[in-house]
DNA sequence: TTATCTATTGACAAATAGTCTATAGCATGT
DNA sequence: ACATGCTATAGACTATTTGTCAATAGATAA
């Protein structure tokens, strides 16, 4: 039956993660839904595993945020498309994302070096 | 009035990051609820933001889940005091997240490389 | 015409996170 | 003695975010 072989396994860190992905590839270039979704493979996304459904929520709740816009390619080749570009509110939440991005970062770093410590203790005062 | 400083802000990250951040300070050694809660300032938590209830919940929830041990401690000096440590189970959870970590850090910094190339471009073909 | 791929949407359920309030012992000041 | 405030923990309830499933629909290949 193969009941579509994505969801089935143990729900994992997404959304927090999707939408600065896709503001990002909005970022280098105008896109549809599904070539977006497709481009999660590169951002460490298992694309068996990541139901469409997510993907075009995000977008929906990002243009409703007005942080990318969008539009119905009519290239009359295979179904429509729906064709999203980031707008000038969706850089500057971008620019936003990427600082807590970094904060985030120097959060994990801190935790890892906290961790490592305490498994290998040089010195012991 | 005031009532209680914390909350009213916006929804942040926080859950994601507080039990891996116990379960290191756990790690470390043993240590009550309250002063778990005052330890995660040093992990980026706003102290005066976090509510004490989630550190607590987290406990509780680490502790159906074995990842780690409790007991009251009767020092007779002050409120009762629940102190917890760190299973065998907790240390093995935590080695996942450790590696879940790295692998949320490499993810990060492939993003943010993503967004710096289109920002700044140095060669455009 | 049936199946398959691209493409998008909507409804619903489950999980996670956040807020507010209650309890209770002890300490300090008045 | 009494109010206030701090340490310490717990519970109920709400909101938000994620995940799952199923539906729709045009195009194309068998």
């Amino acid at each position: 039956m193969t009941p579509r072989g994505r969801g089935r396994g143990r729900r994992k860190r997404v959304m927090s993660f999707l939408q600065p992905c896709l503001l990002v590839m909005l970022h280098q270039g105008e896109a549809h839904g599904y070539s977006l979704l497709n481009g999660l493979g590169k951002f460490g996304f298992n694309l068996d595993r990541l139901d469409p459904s997510l993907v075009y929520r995000a977008l929906r709740e990002m243009e409703a945020a007005d942080l990318v816009a969008s539009e119905w390619a009519d290239e009359s080749l295979g179904p429509q498309r729906r064709v999203y570009c980031i707008t000038d509110e969706g850089e500057q939440a971008l620019t936003q994302w990427v600082a807590d991005l970094h904060r985030t970062r120097q959060d994990i770093d801190h935790l890892l070096a906290a961790y490592e410590k305490v498994t290998h203790p040089e010195y012991k005062e």
